[in-house]
DNA sequence: GGCTATAGATAAGA
DNA sequence: TCTTATCTATAGCC
């Protein structure tokens, strides 16, 4: 793989292979005569820097954040992973994918609940580095837990919601019943289970079997 | 494309085609002969649903992982979008691409600031469409101000940082200068703006030009 | 981890 | 948007 096919790192519009005879199809015993005769150029290979062109940005953005979030569908109904996808396009718009919200919150809540006081990285017992809800109460200092908890939920609330109310302006919501929604690719049925992405809270601590 | 060249929804071991010949490799004349030397099965074709077994699902989410935040980096390069994936396997390591805490933080703050006493959706004004810090101070009650912004930067302090603190549990930090460090993919450097992935803050407006 | 061959994504063009 | 031809990701193995 990577083979450099050739020294196409110029542009990707090198004017050779002039696409004749448009008629013939596939399932043609096509020699190694230079000539190939194909109706399209097909998927060229382009160079991963910043589109410059206004429209085709956009193409190029919309195809791929879609195949984005199919893949991240697909990787989370195979591995059962939680997954969310936030993207912000060149101008503010917003694309989320899976339950951000209660991701975030999660994944807030793996942080040590300790801050501004918190000690190092010497702090190696199980106590701290278990989420929240699995601690003793009384392991955390009562003012700082409040404040971060008051946050939280105060944080979860508008995540998932407001950004929807701002639907109006040039934000647009990603997250439907269905993950992924995109035209001629409907879920299969195994795919299910994608609602339950982010429903609560797992119980499966930090540690407590394999890796994966 | 999904021309369902058979019918292997079942299971993907179905006990055909043998591998006969192991020997020969490509650019051989295949024709329409029912057998096909090759020396692999390559790729097959996959249901999308929970990979039951363990070894084989660590294998997929660490290989569609991989794939996932490469796409997510060519995305962010091609288009100037800004990205952030978050992924909790199975049981809670998290795997992070972009810089999320800026990201998450970022997102936060196209929420409204106004929290419990916000009024619902006819709140069409622009003011309160815009990112705060566009916003003029006065617009915005203090104390919620106040609260919300110390939170966030709170919470961002330790989004980005105290994450790695835990590198000795199960939980991975995946952003290094980076956003992909794979082998065998060494990024352009095209790429190198990756770096500013979530630097600073865009000052381009909600609705100011065009979507993408 | 690395290798193949195939499945799947997608750049151009219509 | 829809199609086509290629490019790229990856399933099954070692």
């Amino acid at each position: 793989m990577e083979e450099e096919r050739e020294t196409s790192t110029m542009t990707c519009l090198t004017p050779k292979d002039p696409l004749q005879s448009p008629n013939m199809l596939v399932s043609q015993p096509k020699k190694e005569t230079t000539q190939t005769p194909k109706t399209t150029r097909g998927r060229q290979k382009i160079e991963i820097k910043i589109i410059e062109e206004e429209t085709k940005r956009q193409v190029t953005f919309s195809k791929r954040r879609r195949g984005l979030f199919k893949k991240s569908a697909e990787l989370s109904v195979l591995t059962g992973a939680k997954i969310a996808v936030i993207t912000f396009s060149k101008c503010g718009r917003i694309y989320r994918f899976g339950h951000v919200d209660a991701l975030i919150d999660k994944y807030l809540r793996k942080s040590p609940v300790k801050l501004e006081g918190y000690s190092g990285d010497n702090v190696a017992d199980e106590e701290s580095r278990r989420p929240w809800w699995e601690r003793p109460v009384e392991s955390v200092p009562e003012e700082e837990l409040e404040e971060y908890m008051a946050a939280l939920s105060m944080l979860r609330e508008n995540i998932g919601k407001k950004i929807v109310a701002m639907g109006n302006d040039r934000t647009v919501e990603m997250v439907p019943a269905w993950p992924i929604n995109v035209m001629g690719w409907k879920p299969p049925m195994d795919m299910q289970n994608l609602e339950n992405l982010t429903d609560g809270i797992t119980r499966c601590r930090v540690g407590d079997q394999n890796g994966d």
